[in-house]
Order: C-alpha cells, then structure tokens, then sequence
DNA sequence: ATCACCTTTGAAACATGTTTTAATGCCAAC
DNA sequence: GTTGGCATTAAAACATGTTTCAAAGGTGAT
C-alpha cells in the first residue's frame, strides 16, 4: 500500500562542502520530525486511537497533512517514531535496575507493564496502531534494538553460567520476544489486564529460560514459573468472578471487544 | 469501529413451533453464509489481500455490498469464518498422524506449515486480514477451539509422564500459542520464509517443552532445539547471502518490506 | 543577488471499510 | 391468502489513510 518512505534517517553527505554546520535543510527536516512526534504523541494521550486520524495530526501539528507523509511516509511510521522515543526511556531504566543476570528478565517485564500502567491509554493505542496494521511493524519489533537488547540478555545470563552455553543468543532472544509480543498484543486489545500480562510474560520467560538452564538456574526458574502459574490461575478466578456478576447484574452485552 | 455484529451463531428456537423442519429463514442464511464465505475464498485465492474488498466479495458473491455487513459484521468476522473451515481440516489431519506425545507437537507445527505451503498466498493474505486489522482477532486466536487443542496436546504429554505435572495445561498451552502465533504473523509479514517458520515454531516449542519436561523427555528435547537451532543458523547464513547477492546484483531497493 | 532545486502547502482526488436509508421482496403466522 | 415483520438491495454517504498536483516558499551554490 504504502509507497516506500524516503530513507530520511540515512544521512548522506556526499558533497565535500560540509564543514562548519550541518546543512540547516536537513536539520529543519528534523526539527519538524520532532514537532510532529511531539504532537503525535500529546494527541494520543488526549483522544486516544479512535481520535488520532492524520488529518487531526496534521492540525495538532500545525502543518499540512502532507507533511507527514514527505517525512515519515505513513501514519504507522509516525507512530514508530513515537515508540522509538520511548524505548530509549526503557532501556536507560533497565539500565538502572539492579538484578542479576536472571532476573533481569523478569525485572523487563515488570518495567515494561509499568510503563503501561502509567499511561495505559496512550501505550495501547500507540501500539495497535504500530503493529496491528500493516507488516512493516514487525521488522522493527524483532529486527532493530529491541532484539540487541534482548540478545545481549541473554549473552549476560550465558556467559554468568545461568544459562546452557549450547543453547546460542540469538535464537533464544528471538523467543523470548516473541514470547513477550504476543502477551504484549493480547493486552493491546483488551484481551488481559496488565496484572495478567506482567505474569503471563514472566511465566513464558521463566518456562523458556528454564528450557536452556543450567544446573545453577534450574530450580529457581521453576520456582518463578510456579509462582506466575498460581497468580494466573488467582487472576482468572476473579476474572471469573467479575464476569459472572456482570452477567447477572447487567443486560448481557455484546461479544465484539472493540471499544 | 464497527458496530457489533448480531449473533448469528446463537441458534434461538424459544417458538414452540418446531417440530418438522428447520426454520428456512435461518435456513437460507445459512446458506448466504456459506456462498459468501465460498466466495471469499476463492477470491482471496485469485486476487491475495491486494484485490479482495468488500466491494469485489460482494460482487463475486452475487450480493449487495450491505449482505456481508448483516450476516458477518465485518470484514474481519469473514476471514474468521474462513480460517475456521480451515481449522476443521487441520485438525483432522492432525488427528490422523502417528506420532507420540512430544512428536505430536512438532508434527503440528509441521502440519501447519505445510498447508501453508501449498497455498502460501491465500493463507498470507487471509491470517493478514484477519489478525493484523482489529483486536476481536486475537480472542478467536487465543479463546477459542485452538486453545482447546493445544491444551489438549499438552495434556496428553502431562499424563505420559514427558511433561512434569506441577505445570498444568492452560497456562502452558497458552504460552505455546503465544510462541507459534507470533512465528506465524512473522511468516505473513513477509520477515521470515516457511523454512524458518517451521524451524523456528519448533524451536521455541521445543525449548518451551524443556523448560516444563521430565527426565523421560529432556534429553529429546535438547537434542531438538539445538537441531533446530542449527537448522536456523544455516537458514540465516543462506538468507545472508540471497541478501548479499541481491544488493550487488541489482539496484538498491528500499527498505519498506511492504507489497 | 540570482537561479536551480527541494520542500511545504492546500485542495482535491482516490480507495476502501462501514453505515444509513428507503424501497422492495420474501417468509411465517394468522 | 393476507399481512406483519424481517432481510436484501441499491445507492449514497461518511471516515480515513494515502496520493497527486500545481503553486508558493525557502535554501544553497554560484
């Protein structure tokens, strides 16, 4: 569908009169990348998916809606740049936390739904618009910086002896991403709460961390798996519980799960 | 968005009246049903995602554009009740195999891709449609008759004694399906070829199994992950060097992995 | 200062999913 | 068989992502 964006991000100075400052062409261009980011994301916080059109962007930003197309290429490369934004924000946090070479697996998670939980809004709907239309999404979801840092993870968790050296970075972290992704989407669309989805994600991650554990991890990844396996089955309990009240309480609803 | 379907699936004969045939206005809707799902199907096998709209459903299926709209909902809710039929045959076929316990779990995955395989672009274009547009997808995905069919298998492993019965089905079912779905919307985005979506859903099952297996079937297993592991590696290596070829050969493409 | 080139702009157009409306047709109960 | 109600239809309308195009504005090299 879309046309191919042009490669705005590859700087290309080829011309030998670059001495003194950056042409200021090809930093106004940014400077109004930005502007649009920045009210891509205040209008997503404000209205949320279902008011986020680009013709609404385009105004929210004070440009055309042409504009966004000349620099970015389409609605979900905008919202990749706004997802950009925050991961770096992720990875400066993760950085800071304390947890050895296991537990930051599941230390991510918990950062990542805590995110969450402090703008839900905003997050799910900057992520069903990012991933949920149209498959260019996905190469940045497993291809880019987000697989480095899962990767190098992993390295950290192999090389401390917690993890079966046969077992080798790459593959393994492109599990666990797809592991988190899928939790990760099944909240996006309002499939579970964010207590589920911080508990489904650390299940998953424990269960395939303990498929490649050594000796000195083994039983401790166990431990995590059990533990997230009793709190799901607490959480669909109640989850039970509300559902069956609602039922009685109120006219029995429609089924479709779209706002 | 849209606006929820009516619940056509709820059979609903309060009337006393029933006693020697059916309904035929149900009847007959059934029927639109099944001729509209046909044609969508052949459609979407003649055209892929790009040529199928409503629009040309509705012709192909000698139907005013609004009938679709009453007896489904929405385009989505179409993709569905074909990716349904399909299940049914998968299933069966599934069945069929001989295979053990553990076996089971990578046939299935081999199933899956080898039907794909056989009608690679209908299955891209329909599972594009039908998960990448709206969230009511993943309930079909996660919910419904799949998630009885993997908890199933695992089941069955549990009893054998090749999974250990302190992880119980449903949790672990799920996380097989997260693994398997998020391979899968990688193969139909166009980032990885069937070859290692297969490669790739075995491995992450078998790592999964590992993590949750009994000494009957860990060392199995292992042996099955790092084979697969490998297989990928060697995937990867090819891939590389297509990549490479392709860029001294040719002009520089873009980066947009879109049709 | 001037000119060639690039970018933004505004408006319109296009494609497509979805909804609405009035009219018509058909089924089932009386 | 008549009639009331539901379903289908055609056509138009709507919303929105995306593209096009000509005009205008700005920038950099000369």
């Amino acid at each position: 569908m879309a046309k191919p964006p042009r490669m705005w991000h590859k700087a290309r100075w080829d011309r030998r009169t670059v001495n003194h400052r950056m042409a200021t062409r090809e930093e106004s261009k940014e400077q109004r990348r930005r502007t649009i980011v920045r009210a891509a994301r205040t209008l997503m916080q404000e209205t949320g998916q279902a008011g986020f059109s680009m013709r609404a962007l385009a105004e929210k930003a004070g440009v055309s809606i042409a504009t966004p197309y000349n620099l970015f290429g389409s609605k979900q490369a905008v919202m990749f740049a706004v997802l950009d934004a925050d991961l770096e924000q992720y990875q400066i946090q993760l950085e800071r936390l304390k947890a050895d070479e296991i537990d930051v697996f599941f230390k991510a998670v918990s950062l990542a739904t805590s995110m969450y939980s402090a703008e839900p809004n905003f997050h799910r709907a900057v992520l069903l618009a990012a991933y949920n239309d149209g498959g260019t999404g996905y190469r940045a979801m497993f291809g880019g910086p987000r697989h480095v840092m899962w990767r190098r993870l992993v390295n950290n968790a192999r090389e401390a002896g917690m993890l079966d050296s046969d077992f080798e970075p790459n593959s393994f972290a492109i599990n666990l991403q797809h592991i988190f992704f899928s939790c990760i989407m099944e909240w996006v669309n309002g499939l579970m709460s964010l207590e589920e989805l911080e508990a489904r994600g650390q299940y998953g991650f424990a269960v395939a961390l303990r498929g490649a554990a050594t000796p000195a991890s083994i039983d401790r990844l166990k431990d995590k798996a059990l533990a997230m396996q009793k709190r799901l089955k607490a959480l669909h309990k109640k989850q039970r519980r509300v559902e069956r009240e609602a039922l009685t309480m109120t006219a029995p609803r429609a089924v479709n799960g779209s706002k």
